[in-house]
DNA sequence: AATGAATGAGTCTTCATTCAT
DNA sequence: GATGAATGAAGACTCATTCAT
């Protein structure tokens, strides 16, 4: 059964946003994820924030230096959202799959983020590109974290974690992207769980059943 | 093992390229990668293709024409390969496996065009964006057709095939790209062989065998 | 022998500036001369000046308002020298090196401004350029008058005493930007005594042959 | 007897530009001394150019680039024709004068070179304002080594060449300044005489004395 | 076909100035 | 009187695209 994700994700609802700052991010998030950064302009952002243009510059030094800042905040979100989830008591399987259905949650509250995330790659670089490299590596970290710490309880098979965190979150953002951004469906119970089924069979799965596999040739 | 990918992968080594064309994907290729599609310039191109710069438009209408040719073209190539890799006659573990290793070898070969083409999601839109979306769904949709065969078959387990591609297309890239392209690292037969434990598992486990984890309690 | 200046110089020493009007133009002065007017900003000098950015409007209607005051006040005060100097009972000779020397102590104590000064020449136009024009004017009106009046006395030679007025005064400006604000020199006498001789002699003329201007009280 | 200007400037009056790059640096004159050179435009320089504002940015790297290209390169021209004037066989008196009056045809011809040339002394700062200051020392240091000649000859009094080339240079642009800008008057031959007999024998010389000199050929 | 000089639309960013507190 | 947050006009500069050669 999945969380309740309401329960848990931050309490700032648009309307409810008194800070500038965080109205900028706001209204970056959703230019950036409609146009795209480099076709979003600021102007665009500050009046959809109902703010001056040259307010955007009190609070950030630049362009690049928001869509960092947006990153950066979501992924600190989601990271602590993923934490809390992982320290709930319950059955591996169960806790996996909370995991996921909360970043199915967070992503569908946030769907723009979530296409400004994944289309930032490769754009920026310098000093903001390592920020950003940053933030990422800092989520996989986070799920490397949580991975070693149930094949060390024996709740896991054996695996190379890292690597499969980065699996996890390839497979986690994909369907996301495609389920919540592309075609605009909200997080749907079994969507969630076909992609739990096979991230759960991925990552507890017992290689000697399947061994079987290379034998049936075709 | 693993398939010699030198055998399957496109006839078209570097200074064999009489056809300009070419000349200029490629060298769009490499500096899209490097600079990212806005922070790169028509002249660099050109210059990188020793050609003039007038001359790229004798090829392609547009700058955003040149990154969607690039990306249709690589898709075409690397789906081809894929069919190719998903006939030859195996075990569907093997096969998995095949096509996995070939995917590595495919953007092992173009790293470049590996941060393109996960770089682009959200900047381009209108048309060319389509285009875009029509080549990766293309890429999905030849996935999901051997997944489908494959269960049909019995051979795998019962799941919905069209999410699970996308999954395993999101898990594939995430992993290709972190290894080879943000650390730089050569294919490598551990690495390959944990991804591909990982997706066997989640799309050939039995789930019998993991209800127990749901029992457990933490 | 020179004056002494610090007894002619005007007696506003800073820490003890009580009008804030004075104070910004102090800071005024230094920004501007640090960074030219077009580069300095109302901010900076309103931080200098340690006072809210929103005073500095209340003492003056504009940046360049600043700009022009600063000029029109300093230079009311090295008028006032001068004219003080040019009334000191002595020969001619020593009336005009007294003159020169004092520019000097003045431009001494005010390096920046005279940066500012010399600056501005042509940047601003429109209304407030025509108040430096005046101001500018005014003190070559003090100096032709001064030499009108020596010519009159038979103590100089006869000669357009405008344009020698702004000839002096460019001789001396040059000089003294040069060594004062260039080469960041104190006054020197040989320095200033170089320029005397040439104000009084030019550079063919034979100083030792004309002690006797310096004997003729007046 | 003052030399014929016309025979020594350089050729390429106005309408007679061929090259483009002139064409910038002619127009950028002009605008630069109308508005001084922050309240220019590039846009407007390209417009008295007759070009496209992107075109400016083939020639010059930036717009205070053609600031200090512009400076640099009338200087050259000046410094070229205060040479050449320098070796023509004359008395030192005769060579005086026609060293400045061919400063005043020089800047009649180039009058808004000349306001722009006084106006930028504190407002560029940098590697821009070092080349600036580099052109400006040149140009003394061509003063400087006339002077210490001509001393060395016997043709003029012993003095601090260095400091009186400063002091010619700024009586000279402060007449030319005020005569050929500011009331923008002709070069008039009264008014160079008057700054000739200036420069030789300053405001308390005796000129008729000094006739002698200009009977010394060299 | 191939070129690259020329173009100008488009955007980030700065900063003097205002005004509500 | 003092303040500084907010504003938006203005301009340097870039670069995709064109077109005469």
């Amino acid at each position: 059964m999945a969380p309740d994700p309401s329960l848990h994700l931050p309490g700032h609802p648009p309307g409810h946003l008194h800070d500038k700052r965080e109205r900028i991010l706001d209204a970056a998030q959703k230019v950036f994820s409609e146009k795209g950064f480099y076709n979003a302009t600021v102007e665009e952002i500050a009046d959809l924030a109902s703010i001056g243009k040259g307010t955007v510059y009190l609070y950030f030094k630049s362009k690049v230096e928001i869509l960092v800042s947006l990153i950066e905040s979501r992924i600190k979100e989601i990271k602590a959202l993923i934490l809390q989830e992982s320290r709930r008591p319950t059955t591996v399987g169960e806790r996996v799959r909370n995991i996921i259905t909360m970043q199915f949650s967070f992503y569908s509250l946030y769907k723009d983020f979530l296409k400004v995330f994944l289309s930032e790659i490769g754009e920026i670089s310098g000093e903001f590109g390592q920020r950003l490299a940053r933030a990422r590596a800092d989520l996989i970290e986070t799920i490397d974290d949580i991975l070693k710490s149930e094949i060390e309880k024996g709740n896991l098979r054996e695996f190379a974690s890292r690597i499969i965190a980065y699996a996890l979150m390839g497979a986690t953002n994909a369907v996301a992207f495609e389920w919540l951004v592309k075609e605009n469906k909200d997080p749907d119970e079994e969507c969630i769980s076909q992609l739990c089924d096979f991230c759960l069979y991925g990552i507890a799965g017992a290689p000697p059943r399947h061994e079987r596999l290379f034998k049936e040739a075709i």
